[in-house]
DNA sequence: GAAACATTGACATGTCTGTGTTAAGGTTGT
DNA sequence: ACAACCTTAACACAGACATGTCAATGTTTC
């Protein structure tokens, strides 16, 4: 029986069970199951919920903040255009000289 | 009479004039002001209201999501746990419990 | 000086997030 | 077999997010 049901992993990492299962569906932590459906938190999960405390705590990181720094981390293409829009955004960025000039033509283009 | 009063601004982008005052709260697009108070929103601007309705209708990214990729950007220490915190719930983390997890999967996959 | 714009501030609303609670039923351990 | 867990599903609700709209007031333009 290695792995903590839900309500014994609530206690140790300070999380409510409903919270642990609202976790699963946002899929930020996600456990294993036993054959009978029973969830099953090993090491692993109960590390990230510990950590997710303390980044929730000391940074005021939301739930859907993380899974948009997940979402950047997998999707390529999303993760460039949205570095590019932050360095337009951005008054030291180096290439925006460049960034802006392609886009000024388009605009005189239409 | 460089640069676009909201309204012209507004109609120019596809943003409501609403939406860019929302937009300025939100610290995303930040146009200059006139000496009587004006915003006055120039070339830089309007590009990045563009790019950022493109972002929006194109990967479904909230204003939310971009501020708190603008914070990663600029908040070192934040960036620093978000990436530890997904590279262990990722599954291509280095991390010991980790590792010992992926081994045991690779072997029962087997 | 009036029309047409701008400003801030407030109220209204629909949707989403985070969280608790409760109901109807399956599983486990003593 | 009974208590004490677990499961999913649903209702509830406060706060935030994204928008619109309206009011009171200042500015630009003709």
């Amino acid at each position: 029986m290695d792995g903590l049901t839900v309500g014994a992993a609530a206690e140790t990492t300070g999380w409510s069970a409903r919270m642990l299962r609202y976790l699963e569906d946002a899929r930020l932590v996600v456990p294993r199951r036993s054959p009978s459906g029973y969830r099953l938190y090993g090491l692993r999960e109960l590390n990230q919920l510990r950590s997710l405390l303390r980044l929730r705590s000391r940074f005021g990181v939301e739930l859907t903040d993380l899974a948009f720094a997940a979402r950047l981390r997998h999707d390529h293409d999303l993760r460039g255009a949205v570095d590019t829009w932050l360095a337009g955004s951005d008054a030291g960025a180096a290439d925006w000289v460049d960034w802006e000039q392609r886009k000024h033509e388009r605009l005189l283009a239409a």
